[in-house]
RNA sequence: GAGCCGUUAGCUCAGUCGGUAGAGCAUCGGACUUUUAAUCCGAGGGUCGCAGGUUCGAUCCCUGCACGGCUCACCA
C-alpha cells in the first residue's frame, strides 16, 4: 500500500472500486448541461418544477437520514442538489452518499424549493464525472496558508470565493480597457517578447538564448520601442496588453512578470494622453467596481476627471525645500538631500534620490488621482523636451491611492536628440548603471524615417487592480505569482 | 542582499516554564426524511519544516539550512 494520508487512501480505494465495477469516472468526456447553477436561482419562477441538468464540484455534503444534501459549485455559483432515498434506486442513493467533497458530478432533476426555502434540484439521475483523490481545504476558513495559496492557486481559487472574484474582475477590467481603446480607433497589436535588444524602461532584463541562431535574446522589459516603430509604419493608434519581464526583486508591489497596457497615439501630445488615461482608467475601474469611487486602505478615492496635475520638481521644492532642478551631479544631490528623511544617501545617485524623494514626499501623500508631470530629461530618455524648459520632459505618471500606476509622455521623435540620449545612457552604463538603456540603432533608424508627434501611455494593470480591489499584495491580482520552487 | 517573525493532523489553529501532543472542520463506523458551519454517539489519523548540538530525555532551548511572510534596500 502506498504511504499516503488516510483520506487519499480512502478515495483511491473508492476509485479502484468504481473502475472494477465498470464505472470509471474518468471515461466521461462531456456532460450536457441545461443551466448554470446561478441561473436556477435567478430564474426560479420560470424553472420551478422544470427538469434541469447541472454539473459542478461538490463543496458541501450533508446526510440527514434517508436524505442527502449537496452543494454543487460551477463557474457561475452554487446550487443545492438533494438526493432522496425514496426517489432514487437504492444502489444509486447509496453510491451518491459515498461521494466525497471535491468530486465533480452531473445531476439531472426537478427544480424545487426545500422547506427551509433553499432553491434546489431533486436528483433523478446523476453521474460522477471526475473523482477528487485529495481532500479539499476546510470549508469554513478556506485555504489561509499564504505559501500554499500561491503555490497551489487552483486550491486557492476553489476554496476562496473572493479570490475567484478578484481574478474575474481582472478579466473584466482588461476587457473594458480593450473596449475603450478599440472604440477610439486604436488597434491591438503584438510585438516581440524575445528581443535582441531591450528598452523602453530602466530595468535589468532576463536573458535567454536561441539555439539555432546561436544568439542571446532578452525578454522584453517594455514593448515601447516596437510600438513606436509601428507608429512610424503609419499604424497611427496602437496598443498592446503586454506582459513585461524585469529581473528584479519581488515585493508586495513587484512581480518579475507583470502586465501593462501600452498605447501610442499619433498627432497627440502628453496632455491629450492625460485625457486618454483618465478615460481608460475610469473605464477599467467601472468594470471592476461599477463606480468611479472606491475605498483603498480606508480612504475613499474619486476618479471623476479631471485629475489634479502636479509638476514634480515644483512640488518637491515646496515639500522639501530642495530644488532638484538646480542639481547637476550625484554629489550635489547627496549634499542637498542630506537633511531629508531619505535613508542612507551616501551611495545614491541623483536619479535615485529624486525617485526616493518622489516616493516619500509625493507618492506617499497622494490619495486622489494625480498626474505628476514634467520629469527631468535626464531620467526620461525617450520623452520629448518641454518647449519652455529643455531640461524637463513632457512626461507624467498617474498616481492614485499612493501607487504609481503608469508612465506617459510626448514621445521623443527627434532622431538626433534620441541618439544623444542613448549616448548619455551609455555613459551611465559605463559608470555601472545596469538599468541604463542600451543603444538601439534600428530604433533610431526608424525615427529617421519620421515618427509623427505621438503621445504614449503605459498603465500597470496588476497595480491598478490591486488598488481597485483594495488588496494588500500585488500577487493577489496575478494568476500565478512567482515563488521559489518547492 | 539585511533585520525581524513564522513552519504542529488533509485544512484552520491551540499547546507543552524540556517528560515524544490537542481542538474544530475533514475522514472512518453508527443514528437521523429538509439540512445548509446540521446535530448526536463512537473511532482512526502526527518522524511537531530539515540537519546537527546541549540534555538522562528536545516539538519546546541553541546553531545551521530550506521555504514563506513583513520591513528595509533595489525598482515600475
Amino acid at each position: 500500500m502506498l504511504d499516503v494520508p488516510e483520506q487519499v487512501a480512502v478515495r483511491m480505494a473508492k476509485l479502484a472500486r468504481l473502475q472494477e465495477e465498470g464505472r470509471d469516472p474518468f471515461r466521461h468526456t462531456r456532460y450536457d448541461r441545461s443551466h448554470l447553477a446561478a441561473e436556477i436561482a435567478e430564474r426560479f419562477d420560470e424553472l420551478d418544477g422544470q427538469m434541469v441538468r447541472v454539473c459542478g464540484r461538490i463543496m458541501r455534503m450533508n446526510e440527514v437520514g434517508k436524505l442527502c444534501f449537496a452543494d454543487l459549485v460551477d463557474g457561475s455559483g452554487k446550487i443545492q442538489a438533494v438526493a432522496r432515498a425514496d426517489h432514487l434506486p437504492e444502489a444509486s442513493f447509496r453510491q451518491f452518499m459515498d461521494l466525497d467533497l471535491g468530486d465533480i458530478v452531473g445531476i439531472q432533476g426537478e427544480v424545487f424549493r426545500t422547506r427551509r426555502g433553499e432553491i434546489s434540484v431533486r436528483i433523478d439521475e446523476w453521474v460522477l464525472l471526475a473523482k477528487a483523490l485529495r481532500p479539499m481545504p476546510e470549508k469554513w476558513h478556506g485555504l489561509q496558508d499564504v505559501e500554499k495559496r500561491f503555490r497551489q492557486r487552483y486550491l486557492d481559487l476553489l476554496a476562496n470565493p473572493e479570490v475567484r472574484e478578484t481574478l474575474r474582475k481582472r478579466s473584466a477590467m482588461v476587457a473594458a480597457g480593450r473596449r475603450f481603446l478599440d472604440e477610439r480607433g486604436f488597434i491591438e497589436v503584438e510585438t516581440p517578447v524575445l528581443q535582441p535588444l531591450y528598452g523602453g524602461a530602466a530595468a535589468r532584463p532576463f536573458t535567454t538564448h536561441h539555439n539555432t541562431l546561436d544568439i542571446d535574446l532578452y525578454l522584453r522589459i517594455a514593448p515601447e520601442l516596437y510600438l513606436k516603430r509601428l507608429v512610424v509604419g503609419n499604424l497611427e493608434r496602437v496598443y498592446e496588453v503586454a506582459r513585461c519581464f524585469r529581473n528584479e526583486g519581488i515585493s508586495p508591489r513587484h512581480n518579475p512578470e507583470f502586465t501593462q497596457i501600452e498605447a501610442y497615439w499619433a498627432y497627440a501630445n502628453y496632455e491629450d494622453v492625460m485625457g486618454l488615461t483618465e478615460g481608460l482608467i475610469c473605464a477599467m475601474a467601472e468594470a471592476v467596481n461599477g463606480s468611479l469611487t472606491f475605498v483603498r486602505n480606508g480612504v475613499e478615492i474619486d476618479l471623476t476627471p479631471p485629475w489634479r496635475r502636479l509638476p514634480l520638481l515644483e512640488a518637491l521644492k515646496e515639500e522639501t525645500g530642495v530644488d532638484f532642478a538646480s542639481l547637476q551631479t550625484d554629489e550635489e544631490a547627496r549634499e542637498a538631500c542630506g537633511g531629508l528623511a531619505l535613508g542612507d544617501v551616501s551611495e545614491a545617485t541623483l536619479a535615485q534620490l529624486l525617485d526616493r524623494a518622489f516616493d516619500h514626499y509625493i507618492q506617499e501623500r497622494t490619495d486622489q488621482p494625480t498626474f505628476v508631470t514634467d520629469y527631468p530629461v535626464a531620467i526620461s530618455p525617450l520623452a520629448k523636451r518641454c518647449n519652455h524648459d529643455p531640461t524637463l520632459a513632457q512626461r507624467f505618471e498617474p498616481v492614485i491611492a499612493r501607487e504609481e500606476l503608469g508612465n506617459a509622455f510626448s514621445e521623443l521623435n527627434d532622431p538626433l536628440d534620441q541618439r544623444r540620449r542613448f549616448e548619455e545612457q551609455a555613459v551611465a552604463r559605463q559608470a555601472g548603471d545596469e538599468e541604463a538603456h542600451p543603444l538601439d540603432e534600428d530604433f533610431i533608424r526608424a525615427l529617421e524615417y519620421g515618427l509623427p508627434p505621438t503621445g504614449g501611455l503605459g498603465v500597470g494593470i496588476d497595480r491598478l487592480l490591486m488598488i481597485l480591489r483594495d488588496t494588500d499584495n500585488l500577487r493577489e491580482t496575478i494568476y500565478f505569482p512567482l515563488l521559489r520552487p518547492e
